[in-house]
DNA sequence: CGCCACATAATTTTT
DNA sequence: TTATGTGGCG
């Protein structure tokens, strides 16, 4: 078959892209890169099995990390396929495709079909319970961390034998938490986000039939798969052992979470005979750029070496700029940002640019200072829309009316709105409940009910509120929500939600709490009504389903509340591409793990200093070096990166060593003149067309003429969260 | 026991 | 600048 032969797709293959697509052995390992095309040759191969091997959509698997990147591809196979099959296709985050095998087979290992999904805070919090329960002296985040791995970890061989005996009182305190934390999550009906792997793997080694109709298996971004999802990969590929992955080693970010590197080395020695591919050409990011990531990248002697050749001109060296303080920092960022795109004609417009950031809490004073200059922009990662606390409550209403033993959810809106029942009571109820092997609800509702007076004292006034604002709308919410009792058709779930809302009259509960402020929570409540309606629409049954496996009985996946409220926890945020209000073009701030696999012509990396990139929390120093990395190799054409002299409560910081041990000659001191020879290399690199001078020339000089007066071409179309009242001195 | 007001400490990365 | 803890009042 030549290159040109079939589908279009393929004509945008190079040639070793090529030759991973169209590769005939049985597991395939393409290693790459940034920049060199991986998603797209993982795509290509996709559509290339389906096309032209012939293995029927419903038989593939391809598991990706992020929700966003399951989507993306989706769209591009489809654009590939052009006739809707890529619907057959089992595609989703390991967590997602995990879920819904769950919700299929599940019963068979035991599990109640209508099992939740607990998120972090709801970990965190039962974590932090259990610790001040036993009285041991355990920080529950170290608990957290070390349960977690403890899952993630999965049948790794060699590790299994390593931990085997923890003697030390702290690991026994650990053990006996771990214990009280799964059990706790059992009560509620609840698995996290370890649990859904771990489960899933149980029920795959039980019954291979539920994935015997698959035929391949895909894996973006292997190098951030942990021990239990190489367990997943195995399984899920079973019969047929055929498996494509691609991956970076550099670019792996998430050993915090239990990624694995060595899970390349244990495919290579678990599959012999795997077509190891690389990539070598990269195609996202000047000469420039690409040399100087390399010299970050290469301070690592441990790493797998891999060759990457810059295909792109040579462009501007990056820039590295140190400044007075994060105030200053910002203004300079921002101050750039409105010099490029002058100076460019507004070929470089403000959705070019991106802000790539250690930590969420780092944004704080560029957003401000765009928030002030009027220039719209989008925060990715860090604070979610779902976290915030109006949507949580009403979150946790429709989990416990989906699921009333649902007890950490019970128990935090017990009392919200209040009701007049403390803390107290309700750790005193909670006791009661586990004592009595009942849940939360069901004490209540049986006192409630006078069935069985509960021995924790409760108010008359306090059972009345819980009686009328709390078990009556719920109990009847919910049977409005069935479908086979109760007269008419039932409610949906928006009405639901809004009927929710009425019920808890929770306007005026805003407003009673958050006073004058409470416009944009209420704001936000009405968002969240909107997402639901958006959910509803967009979402049909068998977007999601399973293919049906002959003579082997399945559960269907068809309760809507379950769904939303599962992919409300396994969503990192809602997925609405905001774009500005009206289309306007925004900057994009994010932090550098969110950024992963995408690209902008021109990045910002403010804050490299030692404590930030390396991260003072950080224990992994490699770790942080290849997150400068991936952030470096995100910019095609433009680079800055800046580091404050002075951080809050007048610390002076020292440049990261990362950048510290290269040569000044690596940088620019500070950014470049924007002639038109550099100019026109970046038009080159990026593939644009630049705006003849004149046309430059003039924009620029109206810019001038009404620098002062600039009211009129400012937008304040700032999204959402930017509206949060922030001092802007 | 519940609630409010006030002071205080904290602040990596994500499914 | 937001979640936590403490103290006093009803």
């Amino acid at each position: 078959m030549s290159l040109t032969d079939g589908n279009a797709i393929f004509k945008s293959l190079n040639k070793a892209q090529y030759r991973a697509v169209s590769s005939e052995a049985p597991t395939v390992a393409i290693l790459a890169g940034p920049g060199s095309g991986k998603t797209h040759t993982l795509t290509s191969r996709v559509v290339w099995l389906i096309d032209h091997v012939g293995i029927q959509p419903q038989d593939v698997i391809v598991a990706t990390f992020t929700n966003k990147a399951s989507n993306e591809m989706k769209a591009r196979i489809g654009n590939a396929l052009g006739d809707g099959r890529e619907k057959g296709i089992i595609i989703g985050t390991f967590h997602s495709i995990a879920r819904r095998y769950l919700v299929k087979y599940g019963q068979r290992i035991g599990l109640d079909p209508k099992f939740g999904i607990a998120d972090d805070s709801d970990s965190r919090g039962v974590i932090t319970r259990i610790c001040k329960r036993l009285d041991t002296h355990l920080e529950p985040p170290v608990a957290r961390a070390w349960i977690s791995k403890r899952k993630a970890k999965g049948t790794s061989d060699e590790l299994a034998i390593k931990d085997k005996k923890g003697q030390s009182v702290e690991s026994r305190a650990l053990e006996q938490c771990f214990q009280e934390y799964q059990s706790q999550l059992e009560r509620s009906n609840l698995l996290d986000y370890d649990d859904l792997l771990v489960r899933c793997v149980e029920l795959l080694r039980k019954f291979p039939q539920c994935v015997s109709n698959i035929q391949t298996v895909l894996i973006d971004e292997y190098q951030d798969t942990n021990g239990v999802q190489y367990d997943l990969m195995r399984l899920f590929a079973r019969k047929q052992r055929r498996i494509t992955i691609v991956g970076d080693p550099d670019q792996s970010i998430y050993g915090w979470r239990s990624a694995e590197i060595k899970n390349l080395h244990r495919l290579l020695r678990d599959y012999p005979g795997t077509d190891e591919i690389s990539l070598e050409e990269n195609y996202r990011s000047s000469s420039c750029i690409l040399d100087t990531s390399l010299k970050v990248i290469q301070q690592d002697q441990e790493r797998y070496k891999k060759v990457l050749l810059p295909v792109r001109d040579k462009g501007t060296r990056p820039v590295l700029r140190k400044l007075k303080n994060s105030n200053d920092e910002a203004d300079w960022i921002v101050s750039e940002i409105k010099r490029i795109r002058m100076l460019s004609g507004n070929m470089i417009d403000f959705d070019d640019f991106a802000i790539l950031l250690r930590s969420a809490a780092l944004s704080r004073q560029v957003e401000s200072t765009l928030g002030r200059e009027g220039i719209a922009y989008r925060m990715v990662g860090g604070f979610k829309f779902y976290e915030r606390t109006e949507i949580k409550i009403l979150l946790d209403y429709m989990r416990i009316i989906h699921q009333p033993d649902n007890n950490d959810a019970l128990a935090r809106i017990i009392n919200v709105p209040k009701r007049g029942i403390g803390d107290m009571t309700i750790k005193a109820l909670l006791e009661e409940a586990e004592k009595s092997s009942m849940s939360l609800w069901q004490l209540v509702e049986k006192h409630c009910r006078g069935q069985r007076r509960a021995k924790t004292n409760i108010r008359q006034q306090t059972e009345n509120a819980l009686s009328g604002s709390l078990m009556k709308p719920l109990n009847s919410l919910r049977e409005r929500l069935r479908s086979d009792a109760g007269v008419g058709t039932p409610m949906n779930l928006v009405e639901l939600l809004q009927k929710l809302i009425r019920d808890l009259k929770f306007e005026d509960y805003l407003e009673a709490t958050y006073g004058a402020e409470y416009e944009s929570r209420w704001a936000n409540v009405q968002e969240f009504v909107t997402l639901a309606e958006e959910f509803m629409r967009q979402s049909r049954v068998d977007d999601e389903a399973l293919p049906t496996i002959d003579g082997f009985a399945q559960a269907t996946d068809d309760d809507l509340l379950a769904r939303f409220l599962s992919n409300v926890s396994l969503a990192s945020d809602k997925q609405t591409e905001d774009k500005g209000q009206e289309g306007k073009p925004l900057v994009t701030i994010s932090t550098i793990h969110a950024a992963k696999g995408l690209e902008w012509p021109v990045v910002f990396i403010p804050a490299v200093y030692n404590g930030s990139i390396p991260h003072i929390r950080a224990d992994d120093q490699d770790e942080e070096r290849r997150l400068l990395y991936v952030a470096m190799t995100r910019a095609k054409a433009l680079l800055y990166l800046s580091c404050p002299q002075n951080i809050a409560t007048g610390k002076t910081t020292e440049l990261s060593s990362f950048i510290d041990l290269l040569p000044s000659s690596a940088f620019l001191p500070k950014g470049p003149s924007f002639d038109r020879p550099v100019m026109s290399s970046v038009a080159k690199i990026l593939g644009r067309e630049l705006p003849p001078d004149n046309i430059i020339y003039k924009v620029s000089r109206m810019r001038q003429a009404t620098a002062h007066g600039r009211e009129n071409d400012r937008n304040f179309s700032t999204p959402l969260r930017a509206c949060r009242s922030r001092k802007s001195q």
